[in-house]
DNA sequence: AAAATCAATCGTAATTTTACGATGAATTAA
DNA sequence: TTAATTCATCGTAAAATTACGATTGATTTT
């Protein structure tokens, strides 16, 4: 971004679906995301064996996903278990549905 | 991206994914595709009555969009005629449902 | 033919992102 | 206590993004 003359407002889901999707808009990121949901949790070593990437780099992806609260770290020393933030995965997939206008209702029609 | 010791190749789909998930990082980006979903055309013209930033900007904005096939512009002299490109929504829809683990056949249950 | 309109592109500048190695803090193991 | 490990953070550099005004090319209107 740059010099805008004033603050530009947007919808608070527009701000924050551009958020999620500037999360995931590096392949790394995705993979984590993708790895996550098969393993339900990680250590940054696990990452670092699927990942030819140096650990600072790796790790720098695991804050913006952090930042952007896709996934959350719990001190387990001296290792830290990585998971999906399953409530703002929630609110994200919701953002998604929307946009793409995707009825999730329609599941609770299943037999 | 800088200088990386070798390339690094990820799966197509992860890839696709991110580059989707880019082409939406930015709330002006994701206004328009918006706006579109709404209004299924408008001219860039439209646009600028909506969104307060420079002609050229919105420009960059909707070539991004264009980049990432989301969506298509078509000469309607002397204005250009943007809207979403089906084949391509449907396929980053696709993608995103099963990054989120949707089963969009559920749809097919409705009654 | 000249003027007006529309939208892409160019040139530029500030900011952000991506990547690395090196360092540091915290904890565990020897 | 010392050594090893795990991961975050710092400093740095290259590249990409975002935004602007100005210009250009195409078409339409006058």
């Amino acid at each position: 971004m740059k010099r805008t003359k004033f603050d530009i407002t947007y919808h608070v889901d527009t701000e924050e679906l551009a958020r999620f999707a500037k999360a995931l808009a590096h392949p790394v990121r995705v993979k984590i995301i993708k790895y996550l949901s098969e393993q339900t949790f990680c250590f940054t070593g696990d990452l670092l064996d699927v990942i030819p990437l140096a650990q600072s780099t790796v790790s720098q992806h695991l804050k913006e996903l952090k930042n952007a609260g896709l996934i959350e770290g719990e001190v387990n020393p001296p290792k830290i278990k990585y998971c999906i933030n399953r409530e703002n995965w929630e609110k994200a997939k919701s953002l998604f549905c929307i946009f793409f206008d995707i009825n999730l209702d329609d599941k609770s029609c299943m037999i």
